[in-house]
Order: C-alpha cells, then structure tokens, then sequence
DNA sequence: CGAGTTATTGACGAGAGTCAAACAACGTGG
DNA sequence: CCACGTTGTTTGACTCTCGTCAATAACTCG
C-alpha cells in the first residue's frame, strides 16, 4: 500500500493549506459545539468549509442506522472540496470546532480566476480521492487489529498530532473510530485491550493513548513496508 | 448511500467523455491482451490512458499476496486522471483491450490551457472521489449478498451494458470480483448459487448472468431506496 | 456527588474465511 | 470434431474472527 502522502484523514498538505486557506480568511469564523452538525447529507452544496480548529467527521447512513465515517477533518481542511451539487455526507463536530465559510460559487470563481490556486486545488482533489483509495484498501483487506493500529499510526503521524511524552491525544469516541474502521465499538475497545495487555498502547482516559511501541505498532498495521522512510520520521514521540 | 451518478465504476459521464477523449484522439491505439498490464503501482505517472475497448481493472498488492481491487475501468474512461507523480495502483486489462495514451505533462498542459475543458476534468475527479466513497461505504457496511448484489445492479445500470433478454455480460474472473468486493471467490461462488437458487439471477456459463429478477436484485443490494428513480430507469432488460 | 453517557468485558452465535476435493468450461492439438 | 489438459469455479467440512446481546464498570458534567 503506497502512501503517497502524510494526509491521510485529511486531503490538504501543509503548504497548500495555506493558499486555499486565503480564500476563507474574509469570511468569520463560526462556532460548532461538539456533536453538533455543519451540513446534511442531500442538502445542497452551496458552500465550502474549512476547519479553523477542532476535529470534524463526515458520515453516511444506510438503512436501519448503519453509519459509515468516511473521514475525519482537522484544523486547516476543507471540507466539500470534491462536491459537484449535493452534500454527499452529513458534517458533525467531533470536538468543539471553529470553521469558516465561503459559497461554492464563489470559491470556484476565485480558484479558476487564479493560475496558482488550481493547481493547487487539483492537487486536494488528487490527495482526496489517493486518501479514500487507502482507506478502501484498509476496508477490504485487513482485519480489526491491522485497522485500529494503522488509524493509531496515522493518527500519531499528523505533523499537529498534540503529543508529549509518547501521550496521543484521540479526539473521537470509540463509536467513532468504529463506525470509521467498518468495526464495531466492542472490537475496537477488545482491540485496544489486547494492544494494552501486549504493552504496544495504553489507554489513558477516553481521549488519549500512550503510545509504548511505535515500530511494533507500525508493523501491526499492515503497512509496515511503506511507514519505512517518509512517514516514520515524522512520528515524534517527544 | 446516496448514488450521485451513474458512473459507480467509471468516474467520467456521458457527455464530458467526449470532450476529454479529445486530447486522446492524436495517438494511437495499442492492443493489451487480457491479462496484460499497462502500468505498474510505484512508477512514475509518465502518461494517462483512455480505455478505448474492453475492460481494464486497477488494483494494489498488500503484504504476501492480498489483492485488491480499487476500480474497473470500461471503453471511455480515463485511467491516471487523479495521480500526482506515481501509479498508486496496478492496471491490467481485464479482456482484451484497446487503449489510448497522452503524457501526463501535455494533458495537464491542455487542460490549464482550455476554459471548457478544465470544469470537465475536476469535475471528473470530484466523481472519482464519490466513487470512490460509495465503495467504502459498500466495504464498511454491507454483507457478501448486499456486495453481490450492488455490483451487479452497477454492471447492469451502464449504458453500455451489452444485455439483451436480460444477459448481462461479465467480462471480469471471479476473483476479480472477490477481490473488487473485499470477499473471497469461496464466497461469490456461493452467494451467486443462492442468488440462483432464489432465482434472482441465474450464471450462464463463466461470464454471463442472467437478471430474472431486477426488482429484488435492487432490494438486496442494499441501497433500495436510492435506485428509486435516478438508477432504475437506465436499466433496460432488452 | 450522582445521573447519564460512554466504554469494557463476557458469553454466545453467525457469517465469512480456509483448505481441499470435485466439477465445469475453455482452448488446443491430434 | 472430439479427447484431453489446463484453468477457473463450485461445493463441502471445518475454523475463526468478529458481531450481537447483555451486564458491569468507568468516565463526564451539571
């Protein structure tokens, strides 16, 4: 499995970040109490949000409460970069959130306008469809230990990931993470049990892992051949 | 599950095939047998194809010999289209095939270049990313029957579709199939031969299914509510 | 501090995976 | 055109991982 970059939750790499980000900067930033929703699956997309700070996730449900997360979002990314008309997922803060926002149309009119912004917005899009493209691969062919220790990893390998002392703070409930593994919340919490028991991680509170082993939890991943040089030195423990 | 196009496999339309496919229309076609590859996962993203005839199928290798299949690709689409600088996947041809090539250098190039031609491309990204979604939602959530079923609903709905008296062709091994949908061949086999025993659809030799019933082939896929309208009418059974 | 929410643990079962054997389809050459 | 070998598919028996349901425990917040 390559991964072609660190932004793996979120489709934005840091220096683009930045340029996308200007088109926001006009508009004031809102707050988003945690659980509380910023667009619904089905509405219509008429703007474009960008996380100022906190966590937000996207879900689908499918029939008789099945809810899929098919990402989360950090501080810095946008959210809607590759909608055409509809919301194809329902927005919610994780965490308590700051965002802002601007109109599609908008947004649109000012990447086309500028020779600079479209590449870098093509390069989202690129980055978007390269980080579902992984999480497919995640869903189709490893199991629930293979899938909590690489969202762990990758968790930990966020270049804002707040850790101290090996301590990794994990904004989302065990709900979360299982309904974004395709598991379900008992075999995430049995899972992370097992990690504990075998001194990989161990849970400290709800909201933060301490991370004991790091290369044992990379080659648990599954994905032990590619953490080799890009994304392993990125992973401070310190 | 929202369904917001038609191309669940292929990520371009109808209309906007045309207008992309003419940055192809200056090379030449070359012939891949079935079986062939036409790019290997790891190397430099030099050109993008066009599948011009047959049937091609992408994928990534995981660890001892795990397969999966990210996407198939059909006569029109366009393979590469969201690759920054290496293949993130393996293209082989699936039937015997016909393709055309452009480097990526002198797309990209057109496409900056031409006002009409740009909206279509990342409009062709923005569907490669729902596609690309709808399959993580299928992989999270649904079971082997609902897989089973959706696929072949998908496979059905193209317009291209070569289905006379409800014969649908399959051009793809069951293993692809497997691999596409994140179960075994052990399990398709299995799930084709109820789906026989019901009389949904019945097999007719290795590559051809035959849809008795539509009705209830939609019901259990899973996704009912969605193919309401928007899908159902594009599937004609003569 | 206590009520409500979220997480963990246990017991059990079902769905899908694995391994292995039988079978059918296809292509080739006699 | 049929026999044969190869390859791909189906079926069976068994196993195991993960899901389900239910009870207990831990955390959070007013």
């Amino acid at each position: 499995m390559l991964m072609q970059n660190n932004a793996a939750f979120e489709p934005a790499g840091p220096t683009h970040d930045v340029m996308l980000s200007s088109l926001f900067l006009t508009s004031a930033t809102e707050a988003i109490a945690a659980g509380k929703a910023i667009c619904w699956e089905g509405d219509t997309a008429s703007h474009l949000f960008q996380v100022v700070e906190g966590v937000v996730r996207l879900h689908r449900i499918i029939g008789e409460g099945r809810r899929v997360i098919t990402a989360f979002h950090f501080a810095g990314d946008l959210i809607g970069a590759s909608l055409q008309d509809a919301f194809l997922f329902t927005a919610e803060a994780v965490s308590d959130c700051k965002i802002r926002r601007v109109s599609r149309k908008s947004f649109h009119e000012e990447v086309a306008r500028s020779e600079l912004l479209r590449p870098v917005y093509i390069n989202l899009l690129c980055q978007e469809t390269a980080a579902a493209n992984d999480q497919m691969v995640l869903l189709s062919k490893l199991n629930a230990e293979e899938r909590l220790c690489s969202f762990i990893v990758k968790l930990a390998s966020r270049p804002d990931a707040q850790m101290r002392q090996g301590l990794l703070r994990v904004p989302m409930s065990r709900q979360d993470i299982a309904d974004y593994l395709g598991i379900t919340i008992e075999t995430v919490s049995r899972t992370i049990t097992k990690l504990a028991s075998r001194n990989v991680v161990v849970p400290e509170g709800r909201h933060d892992l301490r991370i004991v082993n790091l290369n044992r939890l990379m080659q648990l991943s599954g994905n032990a051949d590619d953490f080799s040089d890009k994304t392993c030195h990125r992973v401070r423990l310190h």
